[in-house]
DNA sequence: ATCGTATATCGCCGATTAACGATGAAAGGT
DNA sequence: ACCTTTCATCGTTAATCGGCGATATACGAT
């Protein structure tokens, strides 16, 4: 496997694991029904999503490994919530990248244009 | 395979695609790279990386189809770029998911006091 | 024409993912 | 005590991913 990939494994890791638990439509719908409704226990989801409940589960337990989603273990029914900070966090680190390749963009060009007044 | 997910198979795609590019350390690590140097040949981020070249075109293949980087093949060496305005537009999203979330939360909270205070 | 360089693509592999059904464990209701 | 509900986990299968080396392809230089 990735014996290039060992090094340096920790900066990016929390980042790209969220952006991985993102990159499912069936997460994507999870999370955006976990956020419409109060019942957030498995079964609901299973209904509004026609995929097994085992499938489900999995894909919780992803959302939950990558930490977007917290669960609290109920009675008989866990409840699932989206985390919000986790989430927000996510989005801003996504903000930053996209503007540090905005802003390297934006120099780039203001150089050039130097360069191109020197002549 | 996904026999349940064929239905309504496009709002979400290019999201999830987008999510999906950014889902692995390599491809964050030639973001960051395409956005800081004006050589953007294949060459230079495999130099930078320690993957071997044809994995590397891989990450960039994955990058360019999300629509995350744009591809100008040139004369004997293609450039790379990242298409900030792409990227921007996948951050939007994900800011907007997650202010979908808040909100959602927020009401919640809101409609769980009200309720409280008729009792 | 041939060589060198830079990419892209192919074929292969091992590991991982995603789906399912079946089974097990915990909690409630009767 | 027993049944039902709910969820998690296991085992299986098929598909996809991520890596590599080897092989095109395209072009400039000699």
């Amino acid at each position: 496997m990735a014996r290039a990939l060992s090094d340096e494994c920790c900066p990016h890791q929390k980042l790209v694991q969220g952006f991985n638990a993102l990159s499912h439509p069936a997460r994507i719908k999870i999370l955006k029904h976990l956020s419409g409704f109060d019942a957030c226990c498995c079964k609901e989801v299973v209904q509004h999503l026609d995929l097994a409940q085992s499938t489900v589960s999995q894909h919780l337990k992803v959302l939950v490994e990558a930490g977007l989603v917290q669960v609290r273990p109920e009675r008989q029914s866990s409840r699932y919530e989206v985390d919000t900070e986790a989430l927000a966090s996510l989005s801003e680190a996504l903000s930053l990248l996209t503007q540090t390749c905005v802003d390297a963009k934006e120099n780039k060009k203001l150089r050039l244009e130097a360069e191109a007044n020197e002549q």
